[in-house]
DNA sequence: CCACGATTGTGAACTTATTCACAATATGCG
DNA sequence: CGCATATTGTGAATAAGTTCACAATCGTGG
């Protein structure tokens, strides 16, 4: 497959949403310009972003809302759902184990860890934290794609590499270090502060 | 000035982050090559991004810590501090206003509105939760402007609308809708779920 | 004080992403 | 059925972003 950018695969996901809510109103089709409307883009943008994959719409008309929806569940890989695991339970952690978005687009939180041994234990949405050092033998039994961190910078990187040689092959990294690893495994960093940093920056430059 | 990319800003914040690391560990200077290394990146895109400012380096040499530090500070608009204001007293706001990362960069939470009245009243991290009606009369005593919304989706827009009407000039927006806001008004979305997506492309793509 | 190794700053080349623009349909209506 | 209207799909043009490559310059050591 030809390479698609990471711009293209953000407005794919965009664009799903808005077609959710499409269909939740029971609009049957839209076109790439009220799509492109709603996600602040153009409609060659849409149609381009859609091309990459194949063509959906029909001339004239559009596209089916439930058809384009359901096309780019799958190329986002969306038809299934995936098994996620939380190393650290913090208040980030806290949040996002509760967060209904996750669950909503199929992807379930089912372990979460601390090296704490006062938060080892502890109940958090149905879940018990257990100890850092069951990873290993957990993710042998059950084997888990994706994993979000949200420790502290000094320790993230040791359990990266421990996820990593687990099997684990995305990781969402909320910890403000910079992570190292293999080629097949992908990482996406988010940082709170650096999104607040571009904000100073518009504000500081007008 | 000329326009500068999403992306350079996002660097550039990296690169300080990594600056304070060096400063940290008594470094007094530092090359493109390396800021580049820690960054992922370049040392061609290094200097690029730096060059859009000024010149900051010395040939042969490279980069003073300290000095580059205060210079992308400045650039970031960083040399003050920002008050910031919490709309959506749940989870995820409740994480980010004890989220130490931003205090330390000098985004201070003044105050946290909420609708629900069983929240107003209540303390978080030192503050009292109020409802957000009292949004127009407070910022009106002590103008803000940089707003978090953490609201419901329904909720946000109308929320944003009241925060823009009150001298707002910056949101960071966590509700999953697309906000419609004058131009003067700069809006930055994140969103969890979508993040997560685009790990599932990567995983389903290979 | 000159030659050498290091490293910046930056135009130019290249690559990637976005927008344009229009032929190719599809529908509906008289 | 044929014309008017809507809207896609896509090559070509444009714009934006990244990398290259090299002259300029700094510090050092003989």
């Amino acid at each position: 497959m030809r390479k698609i950018s990471e711009s293209t695969v953000r407005r794919l996901s965009l664009y799903l949403r808005f077609l959710e809510q499409f269909a939740a109103h029971g609009q049957t089709t839209i076109s790439s310009a009220e799509l492109a409307r709603r996600g602040g883009t153009t409609s060659a943008q849409v149609r381009k972003d859609l091309s990459f994959f194949g063509s959906f719409g029909k001339r004239g008309l559009g596209y089916s809302v439930t058809e384009l929806a359901a096309k780019i569940r799958d190329i986002l890989g969306l038809r299934r759902t995936y098994r996620v695991i939380l190393v650290g339970a913090g208040r980030i952690g806290g949040a996002l184990v509760q967060y209904p978005g996750f669950r909503q687009r199929g992807f379930h939180v089912t372990a979460i860890y601390d090296k704490d041994p006062h938060k080892v234990g502890s109940r958090w949405n149905g879940l018990v934290v257990r100890d850092v050092r069951h990873i290993e033998a957990d993710l042998a039994k059950e084997p888990t794609d994706i994993a979000i961190v949200v420790t502290p910078a000094e320790a993230a990187q040791d359990v990266v590499d421990r996820l990593v040689h687990s099997g684990v092959k995305a990781i969402l990294n909320f910890a403000p270090v910079q992570l190292a690893v293999p080629a097949d495994v992908v990482v996406k960093s988010v940082n709170m502060a650096l999104e607040l940093e571009t904000l100073s920056f518009s504000l500081s430059n007008r």
